[in-house]
DNA sequence: CAGACGTGCAACCTATTGGTTGCACGTATA
DNA sequence: TATACGTGCAACCAATAGGTTGCACGTCTG
């Protein structure tokens, strides 16, 4: 998941997701590498659980799917809270590994 | 900073100095590789602005300082904003103080 | 039907990364 | 002073990652 998020041509195109839904030929043309190069790191964001591909007729859509980004928050949460006032606050509403709702850490 | 939150030893390290501040060598015995290892690891996570070195006679003592996790939490709020309530909310907290974003939503 | 277009698959190349080992250097301490 | 201990530096290695190109396949459309 923060793998998923490593690379800067992959946030760019979660950023662009986000924005709306888009193909990976789309994708390549506002990036400055190979739509196969896209396609990679669609496929790596999809595995994180951060995309979701969509088929339609003969093209694929990206649709974002923003859960992994809680849990990223909630471990974020847990680790820097004592430390940061403001984190520890998210510790309540993202609790750690995937807790759906206002679960208590510790 | 998300590369250096990319590897899963990196973050065991970092979780464990954020429980308290430690040396390379206390670090290595915890884990299943060298101390080499653990000061590259550590010296990422140093360069991503997570640690800090602090020099005590002839052992160096690793802190954190957990400033960049807000930046990652503000980055993730604004991307993840408009598709999730929770993450809508850090946006206010956690503005896009320093960090960047791909493009701006249609 | 024929062709254009979007996609999937595979091979391949290079740079980076996570890991190791060996050794030199400075700082405590017996 | 002699020695143990924590650290820094460098070389080295295997595996992975990001990127490319080439081609085959399915699906629209004239």
């Amino acid at each position: 998941m923060f793998n998923a998020l490593a690379d800067p041509n992959r946030r760019r195109l979660l950023a662009a997701v986000a924005g709306s839904p888009a193909t990976a030929t789309e994708l390549a043309s506002d990036l400055p590498i190979s739509r196969q190069a896209v396609v990679k790191h669609l496929s790596a964001l999809a595995d994180a659980g951060l995309l979701e591909r969509e088929r339609r007729g003969r093209e694929v859509r990206y649709r974002m799917t923003p859960e992994p980004l809680s849990d990223a928050v909630g471990w974020m949460a847990e680790v820097g809270g004592q430390w940061d006032q403001r984190l520890a606050g998210l510790a309540r509403t993202f609790g750690p590994s995937g807790a759906q709702r206002g679960e208590m850490p510790r």
